[in-house]
DNA sequence: TGCCTTGTTGCTAATTTCTGCAATTAATAG
DNA sequence: CTATTAATTGCAGAAATTAGCAACAAGGCA
């Protein structure tokens, strides 16, 4: 785990919220499932632990982990969300539309096409999570001419 | 109109699908509504004069025709989905996750975003359309620090 | 430890989006 | 103009996602 889960939950208290084990166990399910984690893959998971946690407070507590930062919005390539822990580090998706593959991007890359948005057109990019659709190496090239 | 309609329908039949009344109407919405139109607009708005056209006609129209790239999605900033007319001229977004404003970014910007993700990475960005998240001038401003 | 306060959860019901299948109808050929 | 064929629609219902509200419980304090 990258994050240290009493850091958070200290964080959490800090600014007045609560630590449950409702959103333990669904931060936990996202940290073990990985990279890009459906609604329903988390709550199928945390079901088998907690019969009784609904589906209501699965997309509320991804919802709530995500405007504190600790989780990031993924759009896949369907429209779709799904959500990852969010590292100190910021990195970047390249998603393939055709395979629906991810590939990750370090953060460089996107600081000076930033830099220019800003400068250009005052706008603030928020660069904590960016996805980019497109046609990975395999697929681009099954997809031919 | 940027595009004529008779050109798309051209195009749609040359495809071996057809054009009926249905899909007139929705991309004849679509139009009308203006830049970023969420299902449920283009529902409301046709079923005014086609009262029996379904909800779920319109959602597969709307797919079908973002397929047929005579319509292209939007990301909005909660995640939902809009769709717009697919120009000749492809254009970008940058989405601000405090107002919801749409700010329109020419195609060129990306190009060379798009050459370095090429050589790079050997992924093939689908430039047609992208979304940025982040705050715009009025709303970073209000933010303040 | 035990009581309060109020943030959270679960339930139920509303929306929103998608699917399966029978009935309809656009396009084409005769 | 009529018949044929397969794409498309509508309907009904299944998923997926969100909202409202009463019951519950985490964290602070005595």
């Amino acid at each position: 785990m990258s994050h240290n889960t009493t850091e958070i939950n200290q964080q959490l208290r800090k600014s007045g919220y609560r630590v449950t084990p409702q959103r333990q166990l669904i931060l936990d399910a996202v940290c073990q499932l990985g990279d890009h984690v459906t609604p329903e893959a988390v709550y199928d998971y945390v079901h088998r632990t907690a019969p009784t946690l609904s589906r209501a407070t699965v997309y509320r507590v991804l919802h709530f982990l995500t405007e504190q930062h600790i989780l990031a919005l993924v759009h896949m390539a369907d429209g779709r969300l799904a959500y990852e822990l969010a590292g100190p580090e910021p990195h970047h998706h390249l998603v393939c539309r055709t395979c629906d593959s991810l590939l990750e991007l370090p953060h460089s890359v996107l600081l000076s096409f930033r830099l220019a948005m800003d400068t250009q057109y005052d706008f603030e990019i928020d660069v904590s999570h960016v996805s980019f659709f497109g046609n990975c190496t395999d697929c681009r090239d099954s997809a031919g001419a």
